[in-house]
DNA sequence: CACTTCACTTAGGAAATAGCTG
DNA sequence: CAGCTATTTCCTAAGTGAAGTG
């Protein structure tokens, strides 16, 4: 086991257990973060059986994709898919078309955007190209530092100052940041002053030697007011505004790949600013600097229109490599890292490849019970290196930990996954709250988010762990080494994708019944999400405006319920006049009689549908349900439980997400098993 | 093989926008 | 229709893991 000083103890009143409220209104005590029994569970009986129904329901056709689904070139097809396609794609064979529409293809794909090109259906390159033929316009650069006004004055140690631009856009990347808690950080304040004091002139560096005495208030007021003033501005000119961006966004926002007109993820070039990493970060306050065309790769295919850099600039470089997805790239000068301008989730390249990530954890469904078998079996290994690989794969499994990869120290924040625990992160317990053998988590991972569990392990386990010592220089790359030779495509993350989609298909089996009515559903939904969001620890800060937003649906909740008693009042005096309706056989009156009841009706609806928001996001105080259902959740899980309740899918996806997971939308039947 | 570099996915928070309510 | 809240989109940091290098 890793040694290292200093305690986990700085971030734990940061972070104090949480008491939950549950559906029914106990309140649990518990630290926020342990899956619920129903997600995992001890014993391994539970755990190594996948469930019984799987089998069994498992479709041919899924079968086929299954082994369809490989990095070879593959037509996905079968007789469904076939129908589905158009007669004259039938006819004319791919290649030949696709060679074609290379040629003229920029015209038409700019012309007819296309009605909704269903990638999924067509033939993937088997030579490990990513395309053939690539255009687009190049990155927008931030633009260009505007100085202050010169009523906008910089004060140091009471004194007025006047910077030069260089120094004074560094100055006001710091002003912006005012109020932030940050700026009061010494290590933000150390990286910052050592950063700033390299823009300024020999004159600025002898005047300027204390941070402490710099005035920036001016500034900062000046960039409120400026941003007081973008808000109140008429409806027109911000239309002008809105315009303009939509002219920015069709003309660099898009590129033409192969022979459709797809949408890039981030065309803009990041701006200069001052980086604030997550997390106790060594490097806060550094400033991250502009990007300039001669810093810019730009990536296209030879044939292509080339981008133009600015007047009077040059790219770094030009090439046409089509081995790789991205357009732009450039080095970043805070980690010395390269950044990358790529394509919307919603590309073909981009949905290939995630479909494929599933179809990868769909293969380890298949092989899961053996790999269990086995790892359990290494516990016993003689050989510590086999034993300690088996406890490490056990926890990946059975908690979802990220593989967690080495970092160089002093360059980021202390954060871990499981190769890169250390002994402060992990306590033993014997026994613990009538349980035996018990390990207590308690690190920071990924974005220096805390994660907290306590788990019952088996006994083999426990004993491993106590050579749990992870000394193995890359101890990651020696267990996804080992993984591969288990199962194709198998690495650690494999684990966390199919254990979140896996139980998320439980959950919902789980949680859904028949009888309830649209919102229930929805809930419930929500509900098997939030299971798999708590097994992947993926948290979010309480919204600030939390509490208040409770009371407000509280409030609205019990205005409703007295309208609902007003209402049954009414209702009880509709009956006597229902009597009288019938016997006067009065038109009107019986329509009074109809409405009214539907009022009772929708009240009842309106009530219902609140109690149940206000359940959700209670739940959903801290859990942030976005990341797991973007990146874990097999999108034809949620497809298929749609179409099975019919649930309109606009239900659980919105548009972003609907266009990320068109490939699901339009494959998965409401049978579908993951 | 050990180490570095590169490419790409995953992540939470901020900002912008949509939608709602009084 | 302003003002607020909820949701969506943007932003870019922080991971994973394979490929490249010497």
């Amino acid at each position: 086991m890793k040694h290292k000083d200093g305690s986990a103890d700085k971030y734990k009143d940061k972070h104090k257990e949480k008491k939950i409220k549950t559906l029914d209104g106990k309140v649990k005590k518990e630290n926020g973060f342990a899956s619920p029994p129903a997600v995992k569970s001890e014993p391994e009986d539970n755990f190594y059986h996948s469930p019984k129904n799987e089998k069994s329901l498992k479709r041919e056709r899924d079968d086929d994709i299954d082994s369809d689904f490989k990095p070879k070139k593959v037509k996905i097809e079968n007789d469904k898919k076939v129908k589905k396609r158009k007669p004259e794609e039938e006819v004319s064979p791919k290649k030949t078309k696709n060679k074609r529409a290379v040629a003229d293809g920029k015209k038409k794909a700019k012309k007819e955007p296309e009605e909704k090109w269903k990638w999924w259906e067509e033939e993937r390159y088997t030579d490990g190209s990513k395309w053939k033929f690539l255009e687009h316009k190049g990155p927008v650069f931030a633009p260009p530092y505007e100085p202050l006004p010169s009523q906008v004055k910089f004060f140091y140690d009471g004194k007025h100052m006047k910077l030069r631009p260089e120094a004074e856009e560094v100055a006001t990347f710091f002003a912006k940041m005012l109020d932030h808690e940050y700026t009061s950080k010494d290590i933000f304040r150390k990286n910052f002053f050592k950063d700033w004091r390299k823009e300024m002139s020999a004159e600025e560096k002898t005047k300027l030697t204390d941070l402490k005495k710099c005035d920036f208030t001016e500034m900062s007021d000046y960039f409120k007011a400026q941003s007081e003033a973008r808000k109140a501005m008429s409806k027109d000119a911000k239309l002008k505004i809105k315009e303009e961006n939509e002219r920015l966004l069709q003309l660099y926002g898009f590129c033409i790949m192969d022979n459709h007109r797809e949408r890039i993820a981030n065309f803009r070039i990041e701006p200069p600013g001052l980086f604030r990493g997550r997390g106790d970060h060594p490097k806060m306050g550094m400033l991250k600097r502009r990007i300039r065309p001669k810093d810019i790769i730009v990536n296209c295919s030879k044939d292509s229109k080339h981008p133009e850099p600015p007047p009077g600039t040059k790219w770094k470089e030009v090439r046409h490599d089509n081995k790789v997805t991205w357009l732009v790239s450039w080095t970043e000068n805070i980690q010395g890292s390269i950044k990358y301008i790529m394509l919307n989730p919603s590309s073909r390249i981009k949905g290939e490849k995630d479909w494929q990530k599933y179809e990868t954890a769909r293969q380890l469904k298949k092989c899961v019970d053996r790999i269990r078998t086995q790892y359990r079996e290494d516990w016993k290994s003689k050989e510590m290196r086999i034993r300690q690989r088996a406890v490490a794969l056990y926890f990946i499994d059975k908690l979802a930990l990220r593989a967690g990869n080495e970092k160089e120290e002093g360059e980021t924040a202390d954060t871990v996954g499981c190769c890169s625990l250390r002994v402060e992160h992990i306590k033993l317990y014997p026994e613990n709250d009538g349980q035996e053998f018990v390990v207590e988590f308690d690190f920071l991972g990924k974005d220096s988010i805390r994660y907290y569990n306590k788990v019952p392990v088996e006994k083999r386990v426990r004993t491993g762990n106590q050579c749990f010592c992870f000394e193995d220089a890359n101890f990651t790359s020696v267990l996804n080494k080992h993984l591969q030779e288990l199962m194709d495509g198998l690495t650690a993350k494999v684990f966390r994708t199919y254990n979140a989609s896996i139980t998320l298909q439980q959950q919902l089996k789980q949680l859904t019944s028949a009888e309830e009515n649209l919102p229930a559903k929805i809930l419930s939904y929500n509900r098997a999400n939030r299971a798999v969001a708590i097994l992947c620890n993926h948290q979010r800060a309480p919204p600030k405006t939390f509490e208040k937003s409770m009371q407000n649906l509280q409030l609205r909740l019990t205005c409703i319920d007295t309208k609902r008693d007003q209402l049954s009042d009414a209702k009880r005096e509709l009956k006597s006049s229902k009597a009288d309706a019938k016997v006067r056989r009065d038109e009107k009156s019986k329509k009074t009689v109809e409405t009214r009841k539907k009022a009772v009706e929708r009240t009842e609806e309106q009530l219902m549908k609140l109690e149940v928001q206000a359940t959700d996001r209670e739940e959903n105080k801290q859990i942030a349900l976005g990341t797991s259902k973007l990146n874990y959740l097999d999108p034809r899980i949620s497809v298929a439980w749609c179409k099975k309740w019919s649930i309109p899918v606009e239900k659980i996806y919105n548009k972003t997400q609907r266009e990320k997971f068109a490939w699901a939308i339009d494959m998965a039947e409401d049978d579908f098993e993951f």
